[in-house]
DNA sequence: GGGAAATAGTACGACATCAAACTATTCGAT
DNA sequence: ATCGAATAGTTTGATGTCGTACTATTTCCC
């Protein structure tokens, strides 16, 4: 169970094989994921028990957020979902033969189309979304403010460096 | 490209559409997400670039770090590597079509069997983690010790308050 | 010591995702 | 105005993972 402890004995055997390499910054790296792979592993056993998948929330998601009536594109929804074309039409469809949204066709671009989500859609979004708020403010809340203020700063450092970094291999 | 800003979006726009809810404690958890995610995802380009997923180079770096000749039985590297039994067979028949590992039988129990790393494999293992070893060195080393006290605390009173609380539907 | 229960590993089916190929439509340059 | 290029979305094939079912072996209890 508890999480870090695979991390530490994966850090210390390395460090044990590999004496000439310092394994401190990558015992960071994979115990700040394990962390964050385990806040979102709850979130998905949230939208799980809801008969969502944590990407099709994502999707149902998105147009619940533009609005309780809102249609919007498969190309705009797979941008800020992240997700490619492909997989994407796979999430619609799933969501489609659940009821949650409507395809209709886009009369001024008949390439294209026009998501819209349903009353139960937008019901399961908004029941979802109650649940993730109360579950992270659960979390984070037990955190003090100035700790967390730190933490984001730290953070956001880190993620400068993975910006402007670039892999060699 | 910007990893946080469609955190930011995400977090504006349901904030907007559910006054009633707090969203900042999930802005926190999908930022960390994204950056965990990234930071793993340079790794993954890093397996990848010498033919294995991560997974695989999961196994593979599990057996290295117990000793360059180590033998393994696939129930204790399921464990530590956090899979399923079912996939850990799969990774393991492409790392020994790899020529990465060989399986050979357990004659003091002839349900189970033996794995052992190649001399490839290890020296595969070797120039991996060499590599993930420098890419955190680069994110992680350029933070003043003192944030990553911070940080390492901050990821440990998280980690806990995941652990403690029972997600309820 | 003999048979039920546990264990080790694999096989099979399902699934979410992606990349690449494909179809249909629109845009744009000449 | 027309035809090549770009775009929107779907289809197809591959992949990595999991859960369940299965086989073979070992352990334990009576």
């Amino acid at each position: 169970m508890e999480i870090g402890k695979y991390v530490d004995e994966t850090v210390t055997t390395w460090q044990e094989q590999r004496p000439d390499l310092d394994f401190a910054p990558m015992g960071y790296m994979l115990r700040f994921h394990a962390m964050a792979e385990a806040a979102m592993g709850k979130i998905q056993m949230i939208t799980k028990s809801h008969g969502l998948t944590l990407g099709e929330f994502d999707v149902l998601a998105t147009l619940r957020r533009h609005g309780a009536t809102s249609t919007l594109t498969p190309s705009f929804i797979a941008e800020v979902a992240l997700v490619s074309p492909s997989g994407l039409t796979h999430r619609l469809t799933q969501l489609e033969q659940a009821g949650h949204i409507i395809r209709t066709a886009d009369d001024s671009d008949r390439r294209s189309s026009l998501v819209s989500i349903t009353k139960s859609g937008a019901a399961v979004a908004d029941r979802i979304i109650e649940l993730i708020a109360e579950h992270s403010a659960q979390i984070y809340g037990a955190i003090p403010a100035e700790d967390l203020q730190q933490f984001s700063h730290v953070v956001s450092l880190v993620s400068a460096q993975l910006e402007s970094k670039v892999v060699t291999s």
